[in-house]
DNA sequence: GGCCTACCTGCCCTTTGGTTCAATGGCAGT
DNA sequence: ACTGCCATTGAACCAAAGGGCAGGTAGGCC
């Protein structure tokens, strides 16, 4: 069981935070970057109010303060974008701040286990989103690849860092260069950029180019 | 705690879904719709094996089975794209067949607080197709570069290195960087991956569709 | 037991990519 | 003549990507 600690603005706000977490430690925010660094493994429950200090930037603070720690955020007003924003800039979990007790164990746990948590909203849409181009990835180059390779890879051609990769699967940068390295070495590739077109099934490289050279 | 129930095409295996549910109902399939019907709240089960029957149809045929029920799908060969499909066609949950109990726990109460389960693999798909796309739903795209610059662009989105660039365009490398990094400011992207996947119009539906009217 | 593969990571290095702070000259419009 | 945009480039700099070497775990197979 891993720590947990709520990093908000309001600290006397939202008992039931206490009421899913017992042990929880709550801290006010800013917080010094000292004292979530030296918090071991644990679960960053990060709660914004406003937009005004960019939520994905706060989440990217907190991750960068407290490395190998996962940062679920808590929104009072959740949308969609915002959802996105934060699990893009690296949050493995995005609910609302109002949320029962149950649910936060709910997410809790399986951040815990590795997984990411959205909300059934948020889910739907990038599952509506995803369905219209999904036939156009190549699966027959993915094939090639081991299990992780294939993470890695996808994450990639959907245009993340190494280290926002790293974020996401739990796992050192080192790691992901090691992936990637063995997945370019697979499929015949040389970069994350080739790799990209490669797995979206895009015209062949520099195919464009020369048309503007000729 | 609700009700479990199995539905398989091969009673005898997989000891897991006991232990993970000492109480389920394991049920040959095809099953009798009355026999679903009468069953009440419960969390539907459903493996399958091969792609003989399509998975999808599998997932609306038991849905209507038995209304009020959420299906959950459990696949002995998971990939992305099988998930995808009977996500749309209504399931509420999708992983391997073979997960340990811990996960399948995981899975029941994930989907009982009314929640949608997808692996981290399928997930990770969704979220870095989904999220590069917003911001850029005004792709004006190639008209917002000058000449130069979108001679570069081009030649980066298909996969090209700024050396391979400088030297088939006759300009210095500086001088790549310079245009690139002037579309980066333009388009609004980060970095040469990013560029690739806006020209290609992968990030965005609204890039699709201005490119099948001009 | 060895052997293989997948997976994970450290240190350290080179290469590439990208930016900052400049400068120069052409060319069009007012 | 002045202003603005564009193309070009250098030097210097920092960050990211990529890979070599070395090592660790864990599971499957013979």
């Amino acid at each position: 069981m891993k720590q947990h600690i709520f990093l908000t603005r309001r600290p006397e706000t939202l008992p039931t935070w206490n009421a899913a977490f017992p042990n929880a430690r709550l801290m006010p925010y800013p917080t010094s970057d000292s004292a979530l660094a030296k918090s071991g493994e644990a679960i960053i429950w990060l709660h914004i109010a406003g937009d005004k200090p960019d939520p994905a930037l706060l989440v990217q603070e907190s991750a960068l303060a407290a490395p190998g720690c996962a940062v679920v955020v808590l929104s009072n007003v959740p949308s969609d974008e915002e959802g996105l924003a934060v699990l893009e800039a690296g949050a493995v979990g995005y609910t609302n701040s109002l949320a029962v007790p149950e649910v936060l164990r709910q997410v809790a746990a399986v951040v815990e286990n590795g997984g990411l948590w959205v909300g059934p909203s948020l889910m739907q849409r990038l599952i509506a989103g995803m369905a219209t181009r999904s036939g156009q990835i190549n699966n027959g180059q993915l094939g090639k690849l081991s299990a992780r390779e294939r993470e890695v890879a996808l994450a990639v051609a959907g245009g993340a860092s190494n280290k926002e990769i790293a974020r996401r699967l739990q796992i050192s940068e080192r790691t992901v260069k090691a992936h990637l390295t063995a997945a370019f070495e697979r499929l015949g590739v040389r970069d994350r950029l080739q790799l990209s077109l490669l797995i979206n099934g895009l015209p062949s490289p520099a195919a464009e180019f020369q048309k503007t050279v000729h």
